[in-house]
DNA sequence: CTTATATCAGTGCCACTGAAATTT
DNA sequence: CAAATTTCAGTGTCACTGATATAA
């Protein structure tokens, strides 16, 4: 773990006012990038740390979620890596360690003989639910926030999310890439 | 790079729905954590995809944008773990590769020769300007914000790291680790 | 034949743990 | 002596590229 830093300024906020010194491009931007990626390491962390006795990161954990939430508890890998937004390679090396903990099986399409699904044990149901609840009483690492705070933040989140395509709303189409 | 989704609804929003259906606790957290993390690869990708061409990672272009800004241009490792929120370990390596690099020079500290500081080259000061007109010119992936916008976000983003004690304010103290 | 799906081999990166060397 | 600073060796993870096998 890395040493808690001491100091009396924010870090950040010195980066956008030395930005802004030299007169260079996108000092708000820079600050609130710069704001996303020190919460989202923050967050990580202390997730990380409460999932730590179950043997999950953050990446097995969402996977699990996903599959958690599925229809019959299954899905191909294809679609996993989908809405996971990661690589495909990605997803079966997430699958071949959540089968090997015995939370996840690999089993066939019924119908189409290419696609795996990977469909979540009892064990692996049991310990999402376990896990889930862990750090619901750690409230995500966000304690004392009212929803109308966490409203604010989602729905600003949401459309930096739009504007990348993480979604489309109604009728917008996504480019492929 | 993964497949864009090409779904008609917010995956995360998805998520919530069926968080509140089974009454599981911090449903709101939920999405907002995901979010953030949603928020944080997107961003992260986009911005290393512009950082390619000089042969930065986020974490190299950080590290160089700390040492551009500080006083001489030098700082101890130890300093610079501390400033980005990372193990010392992490800073060996991060500063080993920005040294073949040539962006950065290790030299020796004047008085105490138990810390080394590493030191901007030149051509580190330069690449590291370059890199940072791309990226403005980027608006930092969030082109189109205005300043009351990007305000918000990072007023609300502040609250979490004062939260986690990523910086201390005025007098309040950090919890040694 | 083309396309889709999943896997495999290999690369680079990141963050850590635990141990060691050096200096204060 | 203890504490601080950095490095080294090794681990696990993550995300990718490029190539391959199988099936639709």
């Amino acid at each position: 773990m890395p040493k808690r830093p001491d100091l009396a300024v924010d870090p950040i906020e010195e980066v956008r006012r030395q930005w802004r010194e030299r007169a260079w491009p996108a000092a708000d931007e820079v600050l609130t990038v710069g704001s996303i990626m020190r919460v989202q390491q923050i967050l990580l962390r202390r997730l990380e740390d409460t999932l730590k006795p179950y043997d999950l990161t953050f990446a097995r954990f969402e996977a699990l979620l996903l599959l958690l939430f599925s229809q019959h508890g299954s899905l191909p890998l294809g679609k996993m890596g989908e809405r996971l937004l990661v690589h495909s390679t990605s997803v079966t090396s997430t699958v071949d360690r959540l089968e090997r903990q015995g939370y996840v099986q690999r089993v066939a399409h019924p119908t189409d003989r290419r696609v795996i699904l990977a469909q979540i044990t009892e064990l692996g149901r049991t310990t999402a639910l376990e896990a889930t609840e862990k750090v619901g009483a750690d409230h995500f690492g966000l304690p004392g926030w009212s929803r109308a705070d966490l409203a604010s933040l989602s729905g600003l989140l949401r459309r930096i999310r739009e504007e990348n395509a993480d979604f489309v709303e109604g009728r917008r189409d996504a480019e492929s890439s």
